[in-house]
DNA sequence: TTGAACTCCATTGACGCCCATAAAATGTCA
DNA sequence: TGACATTTTATGGGCGTCAATGGAGTTCAA
């Protein structure tokens, strides 16, 4: 099972090209396609990267519902529309597409966030601004956890 | 289940490298990754370290949740983001990454805590005023439950 | 034929792997 | 019980390999 940790931050080429940090590059090792899955992410200035085998589990649990109502379509159209997949060169580098480039606001250095089975891509002064507001609502969140034990396990 | 116990001062080498305590590498024997896996601490200048099931177990209930929904999305970003999987070297040394060492305030030698189930890393005289608080907040706390009996079950 | 994308090669700096030493713990045996 | 041998740790340092980066050549297609 992939498990992407750490953030590690590399650098945007004159070619467009960045580096995929080594250890995220083992963690899909063995995949059915040689590169990373990016989609630009719903809620941030910022891409979701996965392996090609996240689009493989959406593919089947989407077809193991109703495949016609509106909540999968909209899901299924926005998610593999947008998708893109990016194979590696022969040193571990992908090229961005113009339009993710663009969502992230990406210009000389992308930032990779290990999401535990993904990762995002970020500009790194964009994801430090996100990193401190994370951490005061994870705190938050982990006060409340402490306050009501047991409830990590519901919902 | 791994049980981390006692306190140990090792040294941190030119290169970055420490000594993990022989029984916190006997604890974590077996494991699906050699090595360690460290964090920093919400709320104090030291490191939070376990094994890498700490994150498989987390990856796992994350999963089970729905991916796209931002409920643990500041708890993940903050605990992958920043965690780090240390393996060890042949002598059973990690290297403590930069940004980790500052946050901890470690310079020339480090100290790792068991806390049961999982340890931290502190700068020595960093935990051992801590450890002196802890003491005195501790003998307070008793001498309050011996003056107000029963008043331990508030919190 | 000109630009975009991919393959191949070069550089350098960091990291992993290996060996050496020393100190400490443990065991052995008279 | 005390001296000695063995093993395990902690620590230091050398060296080869790999990752990240830059750039040149090649192919393909508009």
């Amino acid at each position: 099972m992939a498990l992407f940790t750490s953030t590690y931050v590399n650098k945007v080429d004159r070619k467009g090209r960045v580096s995929v940090p080594a250890p995220f590059r083992m963690a899909l090792a063995g995949q059915s396609f040689a590169g990373i899955v990016v989609f630009p992410s719903f809620v941030h200035a910022a891409l979701d990267g996965a392996g090609i085998d996240l689009l493989e589990n959406l593919a089947r649990s989407v077809d193991r519902f109703d495949p016609f109502t509106d909540e999968h379509d909209a899901f299924a159209t926005t998610i593999f529309g947008d998708s893109h997949q990016l194979p590696f060169d022969a040193e571990g580098r992908v090229v961005l597409p113009e339009n993710l480039i663009a969502h992230a606001g990406i210009t000389e250095h992308a930032a990779f966030l290990g999401r535990g089975g993904t990762f995002q891509v970020w500009e790194p002064e964009a994801l430090s601004a996100y990193k401190a507001e994370a951490l005061k609502r994870a705190r938050a969140e982990r006060a409340a956890l402490r306050r009501h034990p047991g409830a990590e396990t519901g919902a």
